[in-house]
DNA sequence: GTATAGTTTGACTAGACCGTCAAACACTAT
DNA sequence: ATAGTGTTTGACGGTCTAGTCAAACTATAC
């Protein structure tokens, strides 16, 4: 159940120090992609390349290692709203939050694609976790979401429901990693280089959704 | 296999008629939430209120089932695009737009569902399906596409590229129907009168992508 | 009524999948 | 070398799931 892994001494078997972490790193992936019950034990161990009974010997069953990693899972995705706290312009506050939020989904994009697919297959064990954190620390976009008032306050910015603004900002950022071949297909740059490709989409968001597409006189940013 | 329901004469069953299209309408519920594998056919079954050999009776397999589901789940998907064509001022376009995507894809949820679960799944069935209706009639958002292009040659808008704004847009009016329960428990309104959030999201939308949230002296629309 | 065609149901089979176990293996300490 | 600890492996059993089948049922046609 456990594997305590080496404090500092090497590991017993061959390869063995890091079978436990290649088996949940299979795991969010698999699980991510098709939920738990479209999810099986054999491709989570052939995702990892081991044996399926070694998940056993890890986690003792399906039920557990999905409880174990939906939880780093939407750990990953509250982290994801944490940006960094700029005292200056709404302008580089939005910036900076749609550069570093594109860039947190890239990396946990299955925290991204978990939150969907368990919304979808209305899996019980996201509202309690959404319930529980959300009674802990508040909504997890609060920061921005108070950014936004202050913005509007201090006519930086008009007038504005934050949360259809945030929703509108999560959704460009996270709709093309769940969507991904699809984009990949429509989108000669997106299948070529997809660093590229998001950096285009960080500018492209930020514009639009600062600016918008009606011609203006001055430009200032 | 096929069950060719009365040319306008009585059913045999109880209420034998729509059977089929009950346990169509289920599928489609079933599959686009939980994907192919996570599919269970006594949950479809429970779903259409029926027992689960029926299934078998008027599709013969899962497969099969699932094929028909996707055919009619994907053709939903490239008609959600067929916007009316507007020939006026590009904000009538777009607003019209948003207005009937969002509808379209709030009548025909399961398909946007799909597209996403099924991209996340990667099943080979969706790229071979988007492969051929690219092939045959072009993009499915071509017309919008090639609306924004005129627009930004007619000096309406900033110039833009049509892709990373269609996504936007598009990914702005799927996002909450794919993420609903955490939507709901996040916005109030949601919760309550979905319809009237629904409005107050097309209008949002509309005002950010096209004016965008910097101060303007004058408002033009 | 009886026959006929289509539909529904419960029971059954084969295979997939989860989970267990004992034996084999690798490595360390003595 | 030997014992001991933790890891890996192949084989096995129970349960779940897809799919089949024959009998029961319903409604119409004769």
């Amino acid at each position: 159940m456990n594997a305590q892994v080496t404090d500092s001494t090497a590991p017993s078997g061959p390869e063995a120090a890091d079978t436990e972490a290649r088996i949940f790193e299979a795991a969010l992936k698999v699980f991510a992609r098709k939920g738990k019950d479209g999810a099986r034990l054999q491709e989570i161990a052939d995702e990892a390349g081991i044996h399926r009974p070694l998940l056993h010997y890890y986690f003792r069953t399906k039920q557990q290692l999905y409880e174990a990693v939906a939880e780093r899972l939407f750990t990953e995705f509250l982290m994801s709203f944490d940006a960094p706290a700029e005292g200056g312009r709404f302008a580089d506050t939005l910036r900076a939050f749609i550069g570093h939020y594109m860039d947190s989904v890239r990396q946990h994009r299955h925290a991204a694609m978990w939150m969907v697919t368990e919304n979808m297959a209305g899996s019980p064990i996201l509202g309690e976790m959404l319930a529980r954190a959300f009674a802990t620390e508040g909504s997890p976009q609060r920061a921005m979401v108070e950014a936004v008032e202050r913005a509007v306050e201090s006519g930086e910015i008009q007038p504005v429901n934050p949360r259809q603004l945030m929703l509108t900002v999560v959704s460009a950022c996270v709709f093309p990693f769940v969507t991904l071949p699809t984009v990949k297909m429509m989108n000669p740059l997106a299948a070529e280089d997809f660093d590229a490709y998001l950096e285009e989409r960080k500018a492209h968001l930020f514009e639009v959704v600062y600016h918008g597409l009606a011609s203006r006189e001055v430009s200032d940013a």
